[in-house]
DNA sequence: CGATCGTTTGAGTTTGATCAAATGTGGTGG
DNA sequence: CCACCACATTTGATCAAACTCAAACGATCG
């Protein structure tokens, strides 16, 4: 069985709100084309405008912004069923890079379409609202990441979070699942050197709760795991119960 | 004269976009009510419910979360004509704090009200989405400071930032501004310890860049101040060139 | 079979943390 | 008005987490 691009998005949207046929299938009708690109390859860059909006099908992608020095601060993941990205309403230009890191399949969304539908269906502009909100709320956590625990527990953490990630778009087989970085890129998302990402990788194998061959991760425990990260998935909203709904009895105003 | 509450955060919106009589109207109408809280007083929890969204008329707030173990990161100031915060799509739960850090004033919009708005006007909306997507834009900055600038260099930008942002609200006299917060509240924005902070203060007084008498700092040297930041101002994406408006000839699709 | 890229190891250094205490300041109440 | 308290700032001394530099080792690929 062959899905449909935006498949997988809206399941994603539906976490939070039931989306009409309508919705879907205007979502679906709304790709114009698919796009695919090898590793290491920029998808959109500083001086593009921005006519479409990207939904990542397969692959990894991420966001990164580079200082004058060449320091580089990865600032968000991009995995299928992610909205790569809903930032047509700003800037003339965009202030960072966003590039995949394996190879990766796009489907493109024409930025006037999705306004439009966004205009006629207030459901599923809450649902991208909602999704936007959720990415603001990870981008918060990888800076209470960075800010504030030590490198071993900082590299618990995103990995807690990318098993997360991937376990809820089912893409978790058993405790392993393709993360496909190298030490380096770990370093610059957890804003460590190479040298010491090596060696905090090799004490979390020593403590026997992971371990990463190549671009496989493989978690070994869990809850050691996310207790050495001091992990509490409250912030990724899985669990938002469909709240806010127009006409929904359960919402009093 | 008297400004109405919203006047702020409709001069702000339409930094992106004119907003039509009929939706200044509204949102003016939209407020139920003025509170007043003072210093160090919670404005959200984890816990509560979020019937309303708050505009922040006068003083200064923060976002916060806290680790189990008392580590606290401040993810983000809020200043007058912010929104705090559109998270009325999300969560059971929010996974974070809202507190004041001086004596701040806040009007009350039902958020029912607020998405209502949104469901009528499309230019609302779209300038509400786009204060997100700014806030957005503003914490992965955060998050890049926090996680490539040495001391030094991250203090000196946080401070350009917040130069930038009052005086885009006309709360800046001359090179001061009132920016209200101790050595331990920087600590815990700029993932410092305190006593880091207050050598890193130091330094950069010794630079005669800036001075900071209590709550207020004064910007002696800016372009100096922001070298030393390498600060770049596009992703506060102020020069917002008012794009993608529904019949704005400047956008083909 | 080099060449290239990524990983690993070692040694020495640095930035910023921690601990402890002194000093300054603003507010309160006697 | 002063004494006092709580809190914020400042200073000094020591410590440790993470960085830098340098080099070796290992895969993968044309």
């Amino acid at each position: 069985m062959i899905e449909l691009p935006a498949a997988r998005l809206i399941r994603k949207l539906e976490n939070f709100a039931e989306l009409s046929d309508d919705d879907k299938d205007a979502l679906h009708n709304a790709v114009t084309g698919i796009r695919a690109y090898g590793t290491h390859e920029v998808m959109v860059c500083g001086t593009d405008p921005l006519p479409v909006v990207d939904i990542i099908l397969s692959g990894f992608a991420c966001r990164f912004k580079t200082l004058a020095d060449g320091r580089r601060q990865i600032v968000a993941y991009f995995i299928p069923g992610d909205l790569c990205d809903i930032r047509i309403f700003l800037l003339r230009r965009m202030d960072h890079t966003i590039a995949t890191l394996a190879p990766t399949k796009v489907a493109h969304v024409p930025a006037g379409t999705l306004l439009a539908l966004m205009d006629r269906s207030a459901r599923l502009n809450r649902a991208l609202w909602w999704s936007t909100l959720v990415d603001e709320a990870v981008s918060r956590e990888w800076l209470v990441n960075v800010g504030q625990r030590t490198a071993l527990e900082r590299m618990a953490h995103l990995f807690c979070e990318m098993y997360a990630r991937f376990k809820a778009i089912g893409l978790v087989a058993g405790t392993r699942f393709e993360l496909p970085l190298t030490q380096s890129e770990l370093a610059d998302t957890l804003a460590l050197s190479t040298v010491h990402i090596n060696r905090t990788l090799q004490e979390l194998r020593r403590q026997q709760l992971l371990s990463m061959n190549g671009k496989v991760l493989e978690i070994h425990d869990l809850a050691a795991l996310q207790a050495v990260a001091v992990f509490d998935p409250a912030y990724l909203h899985v669990d938002a119960q469909r709240r806010y709904l127009p006409g929904d009895s359960r919402v009093k105003f």
